[in-house]
Parts: C-alpha cells; structure tokens; sequence
DNA sequence: AAAGCAATGTGTAAATTTTACACAAATTAG
DNA sequence: CTAATTTGTGTAAAATTTACACATTGCTTT
C-alpha cells in the first residue's frame, strides 16, 4: 500500500451540483453516428453511400449518419440509423474511431462516431432506391462529403486488418459458403491473390468450419461444397497473443 | 457509372439552416477526454490515476480526464488534459475507444473518449503530490469511479495487443535501453515470461536497435549494452500484412 | 588480489509453419 | 461426346520458431 493512498487527505472535493453547473457550461457539442456499411457482390467489396441531405454538398456521396439522441447508447444509435435508413437489423457492428475537428461539419460543432458494419448483401435486400442509396465499389470511391473519405479509409483499413485476425468475413457471405467465395472475399478485401491450396490448407488447419455435405446449385461447373463458420468452436479456442511482429 | 448516380434526382435536400436547428435541438450532450496513462518503472507496468473529485466516489481512483472545450479537437483536448494535470508534453498519445453508456456519469449525459498514453516514468517527473495523483500496478487496479474500471482494461488490452505488432514500447522506457530493459518491459506488459535467447534474436534480427556502443551504468552486474529505436528505418520497412491468423 | 555472484552474450538442432507448385476429377455447355 | 471450367488434393523446400547451456564480464565481498 502506498504512502499517497494511506495519508493524502481529500482535496477538491466536488459536489454533484457542481460538475453538473460544469457539465452545463461547457460549449454546445452535437454528437453523430456515421456507418461505414460494408457488403460483397459479384466478388466485389461495396461500401454503402447516400447522397449528402445538405445542399453545400450538393450530390456529392456520404456515409449513412444522424445525431445521437440524448437518451440512447451509442451502440443503440448505431443501431437505429441502420435500421431506419437501410431497414437492416441484427449486422454486425463496431465501433471504429470518432472523428471531432472543430470544422468538421458545416453545421458547427458536431463530433462523429464511426461505426464499420459488414452485411449480407443477398440475404438483406434493401429499399435503395427509396433513399438515394448506393453501393460503390471500394475502389471506386472518392471525394465523398464532409471528412467521410477520412472515416471511410480509416475503417476500410481497419477492417482489411480485422479480417486476418478474427472471424469478421462471414458477415459478408450468405451463411452456407464455398471456400473460393471465402478465398474471394479475403483476396477483394486486402486487394491480393492468394494461393488456393494454401488458402484452404489454412482454413481447414484452423479447424473452424463445418462441411454441410452440401454442394453448390447453379455454378456452371464443377460446384464446390459448402461450409459454415463454428463460432461456438471458435470462441473457446480462440488465440490469446500473435507474438511480436512488426 | 452506376444508373442511379446518373439518373436519380435530388431529393431531401436541406440547407445549412436547417441542419443547424436540428443540431442545436438535440437533447444536450457533454463529451469528455480521459486518459489511460502508462508508466513502466521497477519492471512493473504502472498506471497514473487520480482520486475521484466527486463526493458520491468518496476517495475512488479515476482516470485522468476533462470536458471537452467547444473549440479544441479531440487529440488537441486529450494533450491539454496531460499537460494541465501532469505538467507533461511530447508524449505518445492515441485514441483508443469512445464510451457513452447513458448512465455512465451522475451528472448527467457525458460521452467520453478515452485515450491511451505511454511517458517515461524517469524522463517526466511530474507533480505528484500536489495532485493526488498515484501511480498503480496495473496488476492491482480495480474499483475504479465511474466505468473507469473497463475503460482502463479497454485500454490496457489494447496496448498489449499494439504493442506486439507496433514499436510502442520505446515510450516507455529511456531514449537509451538495454535488451534486458525492453524484455522486462514486454514481459510486464504480456504478463508473460519470454525466453531470452529468442527474445534477442527477434529483435536483432527486426534490425531497427541501433547499437550506441555505450554500456549501462551502476548496475551491480556485468552491465548491458545499450540501444536506441530506429523510427526512421521502421517507417520505411514496416509491413503491411500480417496473414490470416485467428 | 582472489573468489564468488549475477547478469550478459552467444549458436545450434529440432519442430513447426509457410511457400511454391501440377494434375486428376466433377460438372456444365455446346 | 468433347471442351471448358473449376474443384480438390500432396509434397518438397524454405523460412521461422522453439528449446536449450555455457563461457564471459564486471561488481562485490572477503
């Protein structure tokens, strides 16, 4: 036990009141969400983008955001801005990093939380065309509204990092998959080839998937058999430290 | 060229003014720094906390942290903060995660972003006892005020994972270290023991330690020899992938 | 000054992991 | 039935990781 911890008496004691008079004073400060919504399609990474509501912006692409309520987690915000702009719900959703410059936003001040959310494309159909909703290729995207081109490549980066270390990719794929759909999405992610025998060596080595004895319908050549992720098998054996490495 | 970025017309679009009334009728919410700090002395990885000044934590240990200022960003808030409380500068500093459970503060709605520092414990003597500020083994943190306690854990995983794939650790420790240092001090970190051979030849072979030609002083043993990091050699080596691996 | 102590500094062999690489089998399309 | 396309599989070489022991250096003690 520490000399401090045992004689230091208390100084500057603050009454609740006192930090809420505080809390009251400072600066106004708006708080957003802004979802960087991946999805895979004709073995392409999208990346879902409305057109900027705000007339400076005018046309220009931006990730799906809103304000955050005064009474809801932030988790929760995220949440809601997906299901009311997309009509998507249970994604998978992270949060990746909050963007505040002072000037970020013509508006004043409002500081953003960016969320990176990975969805089925085929499994969740949704109503783009009711909302000015596109998916842009990840490659393909540029010059988008406000600091989003920022945010967006902040969380393109974080999730081709995230995918070699956990088992985020089968968000993206329906849950029955080949492991060239599997090797398709890796090698559109991180912008690489990959060898296929050793891609599957891999996979099988880690011992994460289940073959379902099925096979794929309508492939226009030999089909491929189909898999699942084991996330309860996963989730018990998953590694602790990859080891120095940089 | 997609049909709908051609053909799709505006529509929702709002002006400035409109924006900015939705902004300022948001239900007001305060946002907040607080700062994991990191400190390596005695072969113990140590953490700098301060005691509560709020009454309801009556003597609790809490993180570093302030209310944000309207006109500062965000990493600019989080230096302010070190500087204010610790007298510190130059130190390292990086973002970690942003917290905003909605009761997570009894004054009231305040979202904090946390940030993970490392200072050299021997470099920076700071201001201890006028501030009530204390430095803790990590090992023996617990009870925090507010939900400082996983902030603080947040942080601390973090760190142990970046700190295996990037060269953080140097902040850690004086300009000129031995290898024994830099293995204590990764031991501390991992809660690991590491054979020292390999430990070594990782290192030597990473080939970003400058070798000063210089030994340590006062050590009651055959001393070591001193290295310093390469920064510039590592920015321009450093890789990109690391491989699937989970 | 000598002996003892404590930590540094070094190499090699075995095991494991990663890489490169080619051909037969299955299915559809024509 | 043939051609075209993609699946599925194994092995050898290279690279990396792991386990492990002893002589050297400098300081401390006597």
């Amino acid at each position: 036990m520490s000399a401090i911890l045992d004689t230091a008496g208390l100084k500057n004691v603050k009454t609740l009141k006192i930090i809420q008079d505080e809390v009251a004073s400072t600066q106004r400060i708006a708080l957003s969400v802004d979802c960087v919504i991946f999805g895979f399609d004709e073995n392409k990474l999208k990346v879902l983008l409305i057109r900027s509501d705000l007339k400076k912006y005018n046309g220009r692409w931006s990730l799906l955001g809103d304000l955050i309520d005064g009474n809801e987690d932030l988790d929760e915000a995220a949440y809601r801005i997906l299901k009311q702009r997309t009509g998507l719900k249970d994604v998978y959703l992270e949060q990746v990093q909050t963007f505040g410059a002072v000037n970020r936003h013509p508006a004043g001040r409002v500081v953003t939380i960016a969320y990176c959310s990975l969805i089925n494309i085929q499994h969740h159909k949704l109503r783009i065309f009711d909302n000015e909703l596109h998916w842009h290729d990840v490659n393909n995207v540029t010059d988008l509204a406000f600091d989003h081109q920022k945010i967006f490549e902040t969380c393109y980066q974080r999730l081709q990092k995230r995918i070699q270390e956990h088992p985020l990719g089968f968000n993206l794929l329906p849950k029955k998959f080949s492991l060239r759909e599997l090797q398709n999405l890796y090698e559109a992610i991180l912008g690489t080839k990959m060898d296929r025998r050793n891609f599957r060596k891999k996979f099988f080595a880690m011992d994460f998937l289940i073959d379902l004895d099925e096979i794929e319908q309508d492939v226009p050549h030999r089909p491929g058999k189909l898999y699942k992720f084991n996330y309860d098998k996963y989730e018990k054996k998953k590694k602790k430290w990859s080891g120095i490495d940089f």
